[in-house]
RNA sequence: GGGCACGUAGCUCAGUGGGAGAGCGCUCGCUUCACACGCGAGAGGUCGGUGGUUCGAAACCACCCGUGCCCACCA
């Protein structure tokens, strides 16, 4: 042990780079964060972590949201020792195989070796996705590791695992039997990026300015009709025109037909109440096949649906020959061109609207009619909205809940079938003689209706399908396993709000339908963190950072201490300064306890041997006034920390143990016990302070742990001789018998009266080792007088003589005695400042209490309050 | 079009009915025997604007200006 304090000594420096991945070595070594699955969940703690995608890396997203998951579980695992509190704690951990994400990047690599997914087949392709996971699916939970998240490494899932694609299979054969899983011939939002149909959450509307054209249709046997439209290419694929049925204008023409140009089809002129009679014209082209609002159109007037564009993002050769195989924008300019030359077009002008982007791969969503699967979604939304009226889950920040119950409210179908080969495909199979269609959990082998030969569907699962199933699936279900029953419902989740209508709301409803109980007590919604200009944080501006290289810069300490730091209920800016004041508070907190050790060492005391609550009470002599304090302020900080975490209250438990490790642990209690600290010392007196120090360090040490648990854990090794881990506990608990408010009020003062001084000291050039005679000419200081003293730099022993200068402290004056190497000058001045600052302060009290409606109004304790101050400041003015 | 936020010190943000705060930056002074990723002392704000409620408003209400985000099928 001496030996390692001899090494301790020469570490001016906490250097993460060398102790966090010995320490991460150490935790993954101690078993400690895989817990037996054992008991109930109300018993356990658990959080099922959002599975990253399997081929991503650590963005600032995930590293925020490590943090603050790894913050609640660190807590509850320390807190796992306190009666009533969990007994196990594990933090739930996997990978999502990312459908559209993975399958783009290896199709990616495979371009680069000049082939592609088509040449390979699909089992040959999907054989190379499993492989690009092996190789690459765990970079991101190393990463994890990296950032000190104590997930449960040892029960790793992924959403495309055995289990979990049994998961996947009962549930959806489940809601197909059940209707709500059906197939559709309906406009999709198509991707041509990834060639599949995407949901509407999948979507993004970006504003665009594009050209509104004006086109004029003949009308048979006379007249015309103007239609606007900004996509003339597919006019080609118009079934109707529509007008308002009360637009009067236009009643003479419902019932003709018009005639549509290029291609000479005649479209019935119909009323529907859709049509707005004061946009444009009020008349209206109907494109049942490429508009959403056009195709409801068409299945109300049970009009014709003619594709013009195909999956492939090319004209179809319904669009004639002129048309067929260009792309959408070389047909728009062919259209416009050849509509010009025919004289149809009479008005164009710019216009700015919304234009539908696949948010996967970044390309234009192309409306179009597509056979797909689709789930009916209110049946399980309503439960899902009673369990969140009810608070059996609850939204943290509030204002979350009504978003998710907007939205639920007006919930659509979803479609869940993706045109993607990396995925779970549908438990569908087609019997290729009679068409008969089954839907079934395992292989079936022949038609039950025929005995024909079957084909299982080519489609696979929205990636979201199977996420919703995460909180249990992950955990062994639809068996009935100890994990099942020991962890689920989990307690939290903790995610960013963009997913809480594609991930947190679905999971909710397939947890309430399959397990009949919700996934999760609180969703907790945390900050996005933007560029610190303001911007959103992303690769393609070039504004992303790396938590990774902050990390290595800073420690992953400093980063989990930032990152909560800046975190708050809403979208905060990244800030290099919050990093780095975690930086500070590791070295800080690292240079406290190395200093207290050593000099514990020093006096012959075995810093290791635990310091309990019983071995400091009743202590060997009485306790000091700043003991006390430091006791007292140290429960208080206990409570509070305890209290923000469970809160999600992050910025504020990190600040409060930054303020409490600098403010009042090192820059004064330290300062002030280093004189006790000296050989000179009687015994009792060291031993005495030596077991409160120990105490007040451990405890702090643990405090800080579930926040900055690196460093924590490597003095941890210094302040416990047993070996134990403090990643296992335990938690500090207040104890009110020390808390002494007599003795905070004693050190406030204290600390008031020392800064005063110190200023003072500084305006009259005083040298800083200078001791100035001094006494104390002010009450409320009396038994803290040996640490103004001490820390003011004054010679209270001798209080002779008449004072040569008064420095104004609260309650009266601290009375120098000796001028010699003073510049009087300036302090004189002070004082004349200090006593017109008082005197301002007396009059502004004084109106107040001379206004006859406060002192009516005003609770009395206020106005009491007021009477004292101005007491109180009328003692000063008088001592000045 | 609907909704939710935000606007406080040079920067990033706390504070949400009774004397304007933190970190960083800035100025001055310290090689004080834990830490220069340090220590001490300072400067710096009409709390976006206007009006209202109140004895009292940075905070509560209304409107306005500015910024951000989410939702939404008007071509």
């Amino acid at each position: 042990m001496d030996e390692r304090l001899g090494e301790l000594e020469s570490r001016t420096r906490f250097e993460p780079g060398e102790v966090e991945p010995r320490i991460t070595e150490r935790w993954l070594q101690s078993g400690l964060f895989h817990p037996e699955p054992e008991g109930e969940a109300g018993a356990n703690y658990s959080i099922a972590i959002p599975p990253p995608n399997v081929t991503g890396s650590l963005h600032m997203g995930h590293a925020l949201n490590g943090a603050i998951q790894d913050v609640l579980v660190r807590y509850h695992r320390m807190k796992s020792g306190w009666a009533g509190s969990s007994s196990g704690t594990k933090w739930i951990l996997g990978t999502d195989h990312a459908g559209i994400a993975t399958q783009a990047q290896v199709e990616k690599a495979l371009r680069a070796e000049g082939t592609s997914r088509q040449e390979l087949g699909r089992e040959e392709f999907v054989r190379r996705v499993w492989e690009w996971r092996e190789h690459y699916g765990h970079t991101i939970v190393e990463q994890f590791k990296r950032l000190g998240a104590s997930c449960d490494y040892s029960e790793e899932r992924f959403t495309l695992d055995e289990g979990y694609h049994r998961a996947v299979v009962e549930v959806f054969v489940a809601l197909y039997k059940q209707g709500l899983i059906y197939r559709d011939r309906y406009i999709v939002n198509w991707d041509p990026g990834s060639r599949s149909a995407i949901s509407d959450l999948e979507v993004e509307e970006r504003r665009e300015t594009d050209t509104l054209y004006s086109i004029r249709y003949q009308v048979e046997g006379g007249g015309n009709v103007t239609i606007a439209t900004v996509r003339p290419e597919t006019m080609l694929g118009d079934t109707a025109v529509a007008v308002h049925p009360e637009d009067e204008r236009y009643r003479a023409l419902q019932g003709r037909m018009a005639i549509l140009p290029l291609v000479g089809r005649h479209l019935p002129i119909l009323a529907d109440e859709y049509v707005k009679m004061d946009f444009g014209t009020g008349q209206l082209k109907v494109t049942p096949a490429h508009d959403p609002n056009d195709f409801e159109i068409g299945r109300r007037h049970e009009l014709d649906q003619v594709s013009v564009i195909g999956e492939d993002g090319r004209m179809t050769s319904e669009a004639g020959e002129h048309f067929a195989g260009l792309t959408v924008m070389e047909a728009r300019a062919a259209v416009v061109a050849a509509l010009e030359e025919e004289g149809r077009i009479v008005a164009r002008e710019p216009y700015e609207h919304e234009v539908p982007y696949s948010h996967r791969s970044g390309e234009r969503i192309e409306p179009l009619i597509s056979l797909q699967w689709f789930m009916r979604m209110e049946e399980l939304a309503g439960p899902a909205i009673e369990a969140v009226l009810e608070g059996r889950v609850r939204i943290v920040p509030e204002n979350h809940r009504r978003v998710y119950l907007d939205w639920m409210g007006s919930i659509r179908p979803w479609c869940i079938s993706r045109q993607l080969w990396w995925g779970h495909r549908l438990p569908v199979y087609y019997c290729e003689t009679c068409g008969h269609v089954h839907v079934v959990a395992g292989l079936p082998r022949a038609c039950e209706a025929c005995g024909g030969e079957l084909r299982q569907e080519e489609d696979v699962l929205d990636t979201w399908f199977s996420s919703a199933l995460w909180p249990f699936a992950t955990l062994g279900w639809p068996e009935q396993t100890p994990q099942l029953r020991a962890f689920y419902p989990t307690d939290v989740l903790s995610t960013a709000r963009d997913i809480l209508f594609l991930w947190v709301a679905r999971m909710i409803m397939m947890g309430l339908r399959f397990t009949g109980e919700v996934p999760f007590a609180d969703v907790y919604i945390h900050s996005v963190i933007q560029a610190p200009d303001g911007r959103r944080m992303s690769k393609s501006l070039g504004t992303g950072i790396d938590p990774l290289q902050e990390i290595e810069r800073h420690g992953a300490d400093a980063v989990r201490f930032g990152l909560l730091a800046m975190s708050s209920s809403q979208d905060v800016r990244y800030s290099a300064e919050k990093i780095q004041q975690g930086q500070a508070l590791a070295n800080k907190l690292f240079n406290a306890a190395r200093f207290s050790l050593l000099r514990i060492a020093g006096i012959d005391l075995d810093p290791t041997h635990p310091i309990e609550l019983a071995a400091l009470q009743p202590a060997p002599v009485p306790r000091t006034v700043e003991d006390r304090w430091i006791l007292s302020r140290l429960q208080q900080m206990k409570a509070d920390t305890a209290a923000r975490i469970e809160d999600y209250d992050f910025s504020h438990a990190a600040l409060g143990l930054y303020d409490f490790v600098y403010g009042e642990l090192c820059d004064w209690y330290l300062e002030l016990v280093k004189p006790r600290l000296s050989p000179d010392v009687p015994r009792g007196e060291l031993e005495a302070l030596s077991k409160t120090l120990l105490h007040v360090l451990r405890e702090t040490v643990a405090l800080c742990h579930p926040v900055i648990p690196f460093v924590t854990e490597e003095l941890w090794s210094y302040l416990e001789s047993s070996g134990e881990l403090l990643a296992a506990g335990p938690y500090p608990r207040t104890d009110e018998a020390l808390i002494d408010l007599e003795a905070e009020v004693a050190m406030e003062c204290a600390i008031e009266a020392v800064t005063i001084v110190r200023g003072w000291r500084d305006s009259v050039n005083a040298p800083r080792a200078l001791v100035l005679r001094a006494s104390i000419n002010a009450h409320g200081y009396e038994s803290a007088a040996a640490a103004i003293a001490h820390l003011g730099q004054l010679d209270l022993a001798a209080p002779t003589g008449d004072p040569v200068a008064s420095i104004s402290v609260p309650g009266g004056t601290i009375d120098v005695l000796s001028a010699e190497g003073l510049d009087l000058a300036a302090a004189e001045q002070r004082r004349a400042a200090a006593r017109a600052k008082l005197e301002g302060e007396i009059a502004r009290v004084e109106g107040k209490l001379a206004n006859a409606s406060f002192v009516a109004k005003a609770p009395a304790e206020i106005v009491e309050g007021e009477r004292e101050k101005l007491t109180r400041l009328r003692t000063e003015a008088e001592a000045l």
